[in-house]
Formats: C-alpha cells, structure tokens, sequence
RNA sequence: GGCCCGUUCAUCUAGGGGUUAGGAUACAAGAUUUUCAUUCUUGGUACAGGGGUUCGAUUCCCCUACGGGCUACCA
C-alpha cells in the first residue's frame, strides 16, 4: 500500500497555542520534508461553544515564525477544501447515517440530566466511572431500547438526539503506534461515544475519522492524551470499511511542567517568568519566546529535543539537519519535562551562529525603536 | 476507582545481557577576560523496589510502587 504521504496538523482555535502543540506540528512537518510528503493545516472546530476569535491566525502565524510550513490548508486551499471543519458540516450526516444504516450506530435521546441521573446511580451502587456502554445502552432513551415506532415518533417530533457508536462487545482492539509499539485495548472497556452532536456538528472522533480519511492522511501524529479513545477510531475505520487505507498512529509523549506534575499549561507561562508561546497574545497579556528574544531555529531544535533524540552527541541543529535526522523511531515514550534553562542555551549557541550581519538586521528594530524614543525625548 | 501509557544523574537523554553506565544543561571549584546570554579545566550526583530467566541483569519476563493521560453532546 503505498500512498503518497499526507500528514496533517489539525489543532482546535481554542486560544492561545503551547510548545506541545507547535512540536505536534514541527513533528509533522519534519517527517513530511524528510520522505518528501504533504504536510495539510486543518482546523477542528466543531465546538463552537469553545471557539475563541483570532486563534487560528494565531497558529497560522506560530507556525510561519517557526518555519513550519504546509501545503494545504485553511490558509492555502487544496484540493481538499474545505479545511475548516465547521465549514465541512454538512458532509459529516451522512457518514453518521451510513453507520446506523449499517448498525454499527444508534439515535440516543437521553437529555443531559438523564445522562447525569444514569451517571448518579451508577456510582450509587458502587461504580466509579458510569458509561454509556454496551450495558448502559440497553435501558436508556435511543434507538438499541426503544421500539422502532418509539424512535419514529420522537424524530418526527422534533426531539433532539445524539448519534453514538455501538461499540461492540468483548472484541480485542489492536494496532500498532510508531511509537509504543502494538497496543491493545477489548471493547467491552469502551464506550458509546457520542459521533454526532444534537447541533447537528458532528464530534472530533466522527469529523477526525472522516476527514483524515477523505484527505487521505498516512499518518497520525498526536498527543498521548488521545491513546485513549485511539481504538474507538480504529473500530470506526473498521465499521466503514476503511481498514486498508487506516493511517499510521504516533502518539507523542507529553510535556510536563518545569517543576510539579502535570502536563505543561497556560498558567506555567507566567507562573515560572517564562512564556511558553511562540507569539504575542495579546488579548491574554502573554508574550512569548519570540518576544523573549528567541530564534525560530533556536526555538524548533529545543522544541524537537522535547521527546526526540538523533542518538549521537549532536544538540546544535540547523532546520535542514533537523529534517535529515528525523524518525518516529527515535522518540522516547515518557513525558519530557520543559526545562527554561536549557531552552536558553539553545538560544544562546544559535546566537552565536549568526554572522554579524544577520545579528545587525535582527537588532535594528529596536535600536530604530530606541532612536525614535531618544529623539523624542531630545526634541 | 477503571482503562491505557510510562520509569537511567536535579533536568533533557545515549546505551543495552558482561561498559570505569556516555553526552548536554544546571550546579560546585578553579583559570582566563576592559565588557558579554564569553571561554577553558576539574568535580559530584542515575539504571524505583522485589521476584524470576541466565554463568552473568541496568538491559528480557512478572509483580509492586510511583508518575502521567483518559474516564463530556471538549478537542
């Protein structure tokens, strides 16, 4: 099966971007510079109770600054578009409605305080983590319990309803992650998750799914925090056949705090002096390394050492070399603590790289700036 | 709690059945320097614990501990 290789990156516009996200994304766009591949930008917004105005030009320019370039995208156009899901919205239905026809999804009514009254007396008795599973779907409000004039009656009616997967029972969920190797998941431990959404947008495991798959993506590369409800994509590949052309999974290590535990977030930012983003954003008065002082190819070699090793003593990288050493193989598996510190040096060794002349244009925005603040003060 | 993933110096990590367990950052000491987000030298600190397998485990297997992620009509 060999496709031409198609990565994407595909953040949500939900504010401001982190090193995690931009490493995501210098990650993909690595691979796809070393095999010679397309790196596609897609923009997951199919929530809109969470979508902040000016995030996405955010990311765009984040990823401009860092030299992460794509060939398709919202920004850009393709042949895909478009790239923007909430603009792809009536494409998701009937990928939802194949999967009922097909029996591998149902209608649910459930109304989110039946939900909450499940969820309660679930742990009543003793559960501690209640779910919309293969068991619960049987005596709840969709199309599995009810009679099939029942679910007529209440579409006809107007009632708001969920699609969710039927995830099957007690069958073994396999795949293999470029990075962790094969990992197996039974479906009897996953739930029926919600595919499609009462406002009639669909949920990042329905829209990713279909998306990658109409944008013919090879390859997956994520954050570890979707291993989780990794295999409920993969059943879902399965339920529409779509097996053969699957893409590769790579789950990337997180990237933890400075100090503590826990993964890197917003707050550590200004927590620790030490702004973790890589533009002025300004309506959350955060700055970031750019401001800081910081090259973008300073910024993408500390970045890629966040999880990545070449395996020699190499630390100092230019964006070609980068590209050149590169592979999945060589990403560790456990979390990578963000160290300010060493980030620096990385600034300082790439400072010293630079010829004088390049130092001369970098500084003359500010020495300008400098003059015409002196000036003003003399005149 | 359940499920999944992980665990080598303070930090990023290399290595891998037999090594003085290597490098980098940071730190400490010293030297050089008119200035510096200088430079040089030296130094200390690590295989989470317990069981196996083996002539031999840091390396392979199991268990425990610890850490992390997920557990929404969020991504």
């Amino acid at each position: 099966m060999d496709r031409p290789v198609r990565l994407r990156y595909a953040p949500s516009p939900t504010g401001a971007q982190h090193l995690g996200g931009i490493r995501t994304a210098l990650y993909n766009y690595l691979f796809v510079k070393k095999v010679g591949g397309k790196l596609i930008l897609r923009i997951e917004d199919t929530d809109q109770t969470r979508y902040v105005p000016g995030a996405e030009e955010y990311v765009i320019n984040s990823c401009k600054w860092a030299g992460i370039e794509f060939d398709e995208g919202v920004h850009i156009g393709g042949p895909h578009a478009p790239y923007r899901q909430s603009e792809r919205k009536d494409l998701y239905r009937k990928y939802a409605d194949e999967l009922i026809e097909k029996g591998h999804a149902y209608y649910a009514f459930d109304t989110p305080e039946e939900l909450e009254a499940m969820r309660n007396r679930m742990m009543e008795q003793g559960n501690p983590s209640p779910a919309y599973d293969h068991i619960t779907r049987q005596y709840m409000q969709n199309s599995v319990a009810l009679s099939k004039d029942e679910v007529e009656k209440r579409i006809q009616n107007g009632d708001p309803y969920v699609i969710r997967i039927k995830m099957p029972r007690n069958e073994e969920i396999k795949f293999h992650d470029l990075i962790r190797g094969w990992v197996t998941f039974n479906s009897s431990q996953l739930d029926d998750k919600v595919l499609f959404k009462s406002d009639g947008m669909p949920t990042y495991h329905l829209a990713n799914v279909v998306d990658d798959y109409l944008m013919e993506i090879t390859h997956v590369v994520r954050g570890e925090e979707w291993l989780p409800s990794a295999p409920t994509h993969v059943m879902t590949y399965k339920m529409f056949g779509w097996e053969n052309v699957m893409p590769s999974f790579a789950h990337l290590p997180l990237i933890l705090k400075p100090e503590g535990n826990g993964k890197l977030s917003k707050r550590d930012g200004d927590k620790y002096g030490f702004p973790l983003y890589s533009l002025d954003w300004k309506e959350q008065n955060i700055s970031g390394l750019k401001e800081k002082g910081f090259l973008p190819e300073a910024y993408i070699n500390f970045i890629a050492f966040l999880g990545w090793n070449p395996g020699t003593d190499q630390e100092i990288f230019s964006r070609e070399e980068l590209i050149q050493a590169f592979s999945f193989e060589r990403i560790g598996k456990s979390g990578a603590r963000f160290d300010p510190e060493k980030a620096k040096w990385f600034n300082q060794q790439h400072i010293k790289l630079k010829s004088g002349e390049a130092l001369a244009d970098l500084l003359q925005p500010y020495l300008e700036q400098k003059i015409l603040l002196l000036t003003a003060i003399i005149w």
